[in-house]
DNA sequence: TTGTAAGCGTTATCAC
DNA sequence: GTGATAACGCTTACAA
């Protein structure tokens, strides 16, 4: 016997429970599959040989002798957005090593803020072709009836970045968006040394879960640590950097003496257009969301002083191995899933290819 | 054709490979694992064949053919720490979800900041027992002849937490250390208000390739940006809680104004303590190193104000997969197995059990 | 309702 | 040097 154990008492096989059970492999894998056409005793004696042996089924042979090839779609906000192209492309990255693993993966782009359509396109598609789906987007009665049909029939389902809480989506894959804005407050509080400070929190839409979740947990934090923050009204910039920055003058107007920003949602590039042309970006203490080309940038030159992210390539990965294992009633291993709230200054961003 | 394309033109396997090479299997397979006893030609054949069918081999059926078991085997510092416990726990947790895809993890202590005895230990150990191996622990030149070698006669090796940098290791799993140092310099000089501060680092030791290049960093941007902290010499913890609770009371007794400490290594259990019995906890801001049960205590109490963390989780997890890779040749994906430097406040720490 | 046997893509043991 | 052929653990026509 080795010393770390090379020879291990083998697994047991769908042939041992077979023999234990004194039955052929094809009334067992039946059983296992719950193939229809075994009588109850049968079943019985199937399920005591499993437990007695603690027979595990492989999966990988299971999915080599089926041949089987999952498919999953992913649904995405339809917006002008470096973060949802960053999704993209890690989809698209992924999807070219899991044709190894028979895993298709394909994405569309749906009108954002949009639960009719959102719900539409769901009710559309054909069981025949996705094994599995990924919605990021608004939830309503109607997005919540679709995905009751389609899991209905047999589609699993995971919301993606924004919950859907009072669907019957089998899991959410994304950021605890409370404690997100939570930790912005945090952060931002720390930053803005004492005095009376003004602040403004730009928002997205507030159809959008993870941007009113976001804005709550920011308030929070505000009103529980930093009472001598003056925090302003929201912008609505819907996540469209171009009305962002026809917003943002009317605002530093009105109140010109901005300590700070928390950019809550996307369309950074319009804030970052903005305090630059008016040489503010070295002035305001900025807090923005999502790592992207662009935050980066604005990280490095000191634009943005903290972002808080989410890691694409981990949703995307998390997203597939979730929706394998609901195809398949696996069990998923949480903590791996979980998605931390990132947090990055200049000096801890990871190098740009990851 | 299905809309989302279920069904896509199958890989091509061994079979076509023979087929349109005009050989058997066997000579395909023996091609494929370098096997001796075929001719050049036939070589060159096989080799055509896989280059215009664009064949890649699938290692879900390979491993199933051959009853492979992998057996990576971590080394780990003996010291009292709740990092390295923690490792232990994601390896013994690993292990038994790994069994179903034939993989067996096990672990050993080594007396800590001991190359020699490291060495001594990698020496000793049979090739036929281990097809990798994940070494936390400082390096020196019999390190590096050790781990040369192993891997002479094919074991996979990786440097894990602390890089091994001039060694033949196949890969370094953990994070950037002196972008980590940076990081906490960063938040620490955030954190402290305006005006002269004194700040002590707390390291481990200096043999320990990890903790200087924390430190390292940390100077780094102390000197670049913070020029108005006073960064005093460092006190050197050997990751001992104990010692180090020993020797902090005559650290404030000679500089009572300590208004910051970056606590760069292990230890932390001393450093609380004597901030508690000594009323300081709230006084002094914190900045520590790796999430632990202890440390998110800390963090919650307000005794530690932020920390800088690696996902042990993540480590593992990461490790098994590049030596799985290594051990067959096969690419490792980068972004995936980058560790991140995690940024916790209060805010964002994940919940307990992940 | 149950069993037999072929096959998934790869490796390994024989022979020739 | 090369080629049949069985085997890995599981699924699935097709028979019985």
């Amino acid at each position: 016997m080795g010393k770390y154990g090379r020879d291990i008492n083998l697994k047991p096989t769908v042939n041992d429970i077979a023999r234990v059970a004194g039955l052929s492999l094809a009334t067992v894998d039946r059983v296992i599959n719950d193939r229809p056409g075994v009588r109850n005793v049968t079943i019985e004696r199937v399920h005591k040989a499993i437990k007695e042996l603690g027979y595990v089924r492989d999966t990988a042979a299971a999915n080599l002798a089926r041949g089987r090839i999952y498919n999953f779609h992913f649904l995405l906000p339809e917006s002008n957005n470096e973060f949802v192209s960053m999704l993209e492309q890690q989809i698209t990255e992924l999807s070219e090593v899991l044709t190894l693993e028979r895993t298709k993966l394909s994405f569309e782009r749906v009108p954002a803020f949009d639960p009719q359509a959102m719900a539409r396109i769901i009710s559309k598609m054909d069981p025949q072709d996705v094994d599995g789906i990924a919605i990021f987007g608004p939830e309503n009665s109607s997005v919540r009836e679709a995905i009751a049909q389609i899991k209905k029939r047999g589609v699993a389902v995971v919301a993606l970045v924004s919950d859907l809480p009072d669907s019957e989506r089998d899991h959410f894959i994304g950021i605890d968006n409370i404690a997100a804005g939570r930790t912005a407050g945090q952060l931002m509080g720390h930053f803005l040394a004492q005095g009376r400070k003004k602040l403004l929190v730009i928002t997205g839409s507030m159809l959008a879960r993870d941007h009113l979740e976001r804005r709550l947990g920011f308030d929070q934090v505000m009103s529980e640590k930093f009472t001598d923050i003056d925090v302003l009204p929201s912008l609505e910039g819907r996540d469209n950097p171009d009305l962002l920055e026809r917003l943002l003058p009317a605002a530093f107007a009105t109140t010109p003496d901005i300590a700070g920003i928390y950019s809550s949602a996307a369309g950074n590039a319009g804030l970052i257009n903005f305090l630059r042309l008016n040489d503010l970006d070295q002035k305001v203490m900025v807090v923005g969301h999502e790592l992207t080309p662009l935050s980066r940038d604005a990280l490095v030159q000191g634009t943005f002083d903290a972002i808080i992210s989410q890691d694409t390539g981990h949703l995307v990965r998390s997203t597939v191995r979730v929706l394998r294992a609901k195809s398949d009633s696996l069990p998923i291993n949480i903590s791996q899933e979980r998605i931390r709230i990132d947090v990055y200054l200049k000096e801890n961003m990871p190098p740009l290819g990851s």
